[in-house]
DNA sequence: TCAGAAACGCACTAACCAGTTACTTGGTTA
DNA sequence: TAACCAAGTAACTGGTTAGTGCGTTTCTGA
């Protein structure tokens, strides 16, 4: 009707099939997050993805589908993150240290990331079978802490005989079990995990637990 | 119509209020576990403890009020449980790896009692907050860790300064974080993690892992 | 023995929810 | 400029689900 430059109707973003796309998994992620596979609405994330649902289901055939793709996006960029701090270039103790803060922070200020893991556990990771892609991050990953593992007992800063997964398991468990349980955790121990000195205290114990298990 | 003793329709059990509570916790338990909060179907619970859904209802209110009253059992069962294993009369070193090796069996034992714990937390443990009996229960596992703790100092087997509380999560940690990811754990790690030499492997590690962090 | 209470069960409902049908709008290109 | 196709929308559907209304059976004690 009027002019033909690339504006739309008032707060809508343009047509784009990658923007709409990038929405819909974003507010999914926050909807499976907050409430679980089975407890998420679509309703919501079409909603809050500014969308209209049949788009949801244009682009991802089914509610599972999509949480299939939350989920490998998830694991995507955590890994990422984890390849950017370049440990490689540091001294054992420095980089496994580093590591361990890194693996807490990042839960900390990525919830999202634990308790969609936690729903792809409930179904028995049904979700994760066929991807590859999530495969092949977890093997660097492995191999990176493999990596500190090995070039620090060549310098006798740590012991021999350390298992790189079981290393890797502790290390995300005493920063996940803990902030994935912080609820129940506030009332059972009757003090408030998430204060600033408390999450301080933990991550130092942290460091302490890693790095007496490998130490020489 | 005929005989007065106390006999019920084949295969039904007697009139009982308690047993019939009992039956619809026992179902609603593993129906929780199973689906989560939100994914769990009350009929399948009544069908499940062979009663009609009418009853659950009677006696217990609402879903979650149900599940309040099941996540609460649980917490009292791993408590009275713990409580058994009289650690008090137990060496220091002794008696924190029985501590450490009790816990992880009965996460394996009792894989529900991981999973509604998960459960409790997606919903901010609002089904937790008013449970005295969860609080009191709670205490005294801490100060029961702690008394070992303390003891060990006096002998000289563990080192001082300890945060009773920080042990008892980091022992919880290492075993639950393992086992409630199982399932993408074993996707990741391209390793079975619940076969039996796996699940030796880790309950060694994980006793190592707390004897370095408190050992003097 | 009978009255009342407590255990039990059928059949229903209103709301909900994943997924669909049938359509309009807008941008690109031949 | 017209034809085509991808992006986008509203209204609907059929099956599901937590929760109830109301009647029946069984037990207890006065």
């Amino acid at each position: 009707m009027d002019s033909k430059i690339k504006t739309t109707k008032a707060g809508k973003p343009p047509r784009s099939a990658e923007a709409t796309k990038a929405r819909i998994l974003e507010a999914a992620k926050k909807e499976f997050a907050k409430n679980g596979l089975a407890g998420a609405r679509v309703d919501v994330i079409a909603e809050r993805s500014l969308n209209n649902k049949r788009m949801m289901y244009h682009y991802f055939e089914s509610k599972d589908k999509l949480f299939q793709m939350v989920l490998e996006q998830a694991y995507v960029d955590i890994r990422t993150a984890e390849h950017k701090l370049s440990l490689e270039t540091l001294e054992p103790k420095e980089a496994l240290e580093k590591f361990v803060r890194f693996t807490w922070d990042y839960y900390l200020k990525h919830p999202e990331f634990i308790t969609l893991v936690n729903s792809a556990n409930l179904h028995r990771a049904k979700h994760l079978k066929g991807s590859e892609v999530v495969k092949m991050t977890n093997r660097k990953l492995v191999s990176l802490v493999g990596g500190i593992l090995d070039r620090g007992v060549e310098t006798g800063a740590f012991r021999k005989g350390v298992d790189p997964v079981q290393l890797n398991i502790t290390i995300a468990a005493i920063g996940y079990y803990y902030l994935t349980n912080r609820f129940t955790g506030s009332i059972i121990f009757e003090r408030d995990l998430m204060e600033k000195a408390a999450l301080d205290d933990r991550l130092a114990f942290n460091i302490e637990t890693i790095m007496r298990l490998v130490c020489a």
